[in-house]
DNA sequence: TTATTTCTCTCCCAGATTAG
DNA sequence: CTAATCTGGGAGAGAAATAA
C-alpha cells in the first residue's frame, strides 16, 4: 500500500496541548473505535450503526479535537496516521474498561464462579504451580477451569491486551501496558546437587569445579 | 485512455435539546 | 415560547481504483 507522506505531514494540523474532554461526548469515541479498527469510513458506520455521512461528521469532529487527520486516503483504502495508530490500543482499553465499569457485573465470587481463565506461561507453572493452583480452585471454586497456554514472553502484554489471556505467570518482569498490573509472587535459588562420592567433586561444589565440568543447554526456544 | 464503480467529503436540512 | 446549537441523514460532487 502506498501513502503520499507528503500529504500526510501537511494534512497534521498542531496538536492541541490539551485535548477538551467536555468537548468530546462517549458516541465519538466509539465512533474513533471504529474507525481505527476497519480504516474505512462506511464499515465503521456499519459497524456501529450510522450512516457514512454521519461517520464522516464524527471523524472531521474528531479531527478537528484532536488537531490530526486521523485517516487519510492512500493507495488501495484509507490509511491511520502515526497519531492515530497511537491511539488504537489506549482507546480500545479504556472503552473496554468504561463498559465493564457500566456493565454493573455482579462481584466476583469464586465459590459460584463458573468460568475458565487462561493462563499464559513457560512450562514452569505446569510443572511447580499448577498441582496447588488446582487443588486450591478445587476447594474454593470448583465451577472455575484453566486452560494453560504456553506463548513466548514477548508476547504476554498483547495476549491481555486483547482479552485472549487473563494472566501471565513469567520471569522475569515483562513490560507491560497501562491497562495491564503486574505483582512479584516469589524469589527462588537455583540449588546444585551432586551424589556422595561423585568422583570429579571431591571437594564439594564450587564455582571452580562447576565450570570445569561439562554441560548440557536445555533451551525450548533455542537461545 | 475512457467509462464505471466505489468511497469520502461537503452542503443542506430536520429533529431534538438547551438556554434565555 | 423562541432562537441557538447539536447530531445525524440525504444527496450530489469529486477523487481514486478498476475494468474494458
Amino acid at each position: 500500500m502506498h501513502v503520499d507522506m507528503r500529504r500526510l505531514h501537511e494534512t497534521r494540523t498542531p496538536v492541541p496541548e490539551d485535548v477538551d474532554l467536555a468537548g468530546i461526548n462517549l458516541n465519538l469515541l466509539v465512533a474513533l473505535d471504529a474507525l481505527l479498527q476497519e480504516s474505512h469510513v462506511t464499515r465503521a458506520a456499519a459497524r456501529v450503526g450510522l450512516t457514512q455521512s454521519a461517520m464522516s461528521h464524527a471523524l472531521a469532529q474528531l479531527r478537528e479535537l484532536l488537531g490530526d487527520a486521523l485517516l487519510i486516503r492512500g493507495r488501495g483504502g484509507m490509511v491511520l496516521t502515526p497519531r492515530a495508530e497511537q491511539l488504537t490500543a489506549p482507546l480500545r482499553r479504556g472503552l473496554a474498561e468504561l463498559q465493564r465499569a457500566l456493565r454493573s457485573e455482579p462481584a466476583f465470587e469464586p465459590a459460584t464462579a463458573t468460568r475458565r481463565f487462561t493462563v499464559a506461561t513457560r512450562d514452569y507453572f505446569g510443572s511447580v504451580l499448577l498441582p496447588s493452583a488446582l487443588e486450591l480452585l478445587g476447594r474454593e471454586a470448583p465451577g472455575v477451569d484453566l486452560s494453560v497456554r504456553h506463548v513466548e514472553s514477548n508476547t504476554y502484554p498483547a495476549l491481555m491486551e486483547s482479552g485472549e489471556v487473563d494472566l501471565t505467570v513469567v520471569t522475569p518482569p515483562v513490560e507491560s501496558g497501562p491497562g495491564l498490573r503486574q505483582q512479584k509472587l516469589f524469589t527462588e535459588d537455583f540449588v546444585c546437587v551432586v551424589r556422595k562420592g561423585h568422583p570429579k567433586v571431591r571437594r564439594g561444589l564450587d564455582l571452580d569445579t562447576y565450570l570445569h565440568l561439562s554441560h548440557v543447554l536445555i533451551s525450548p526456544r533455542g537461545d
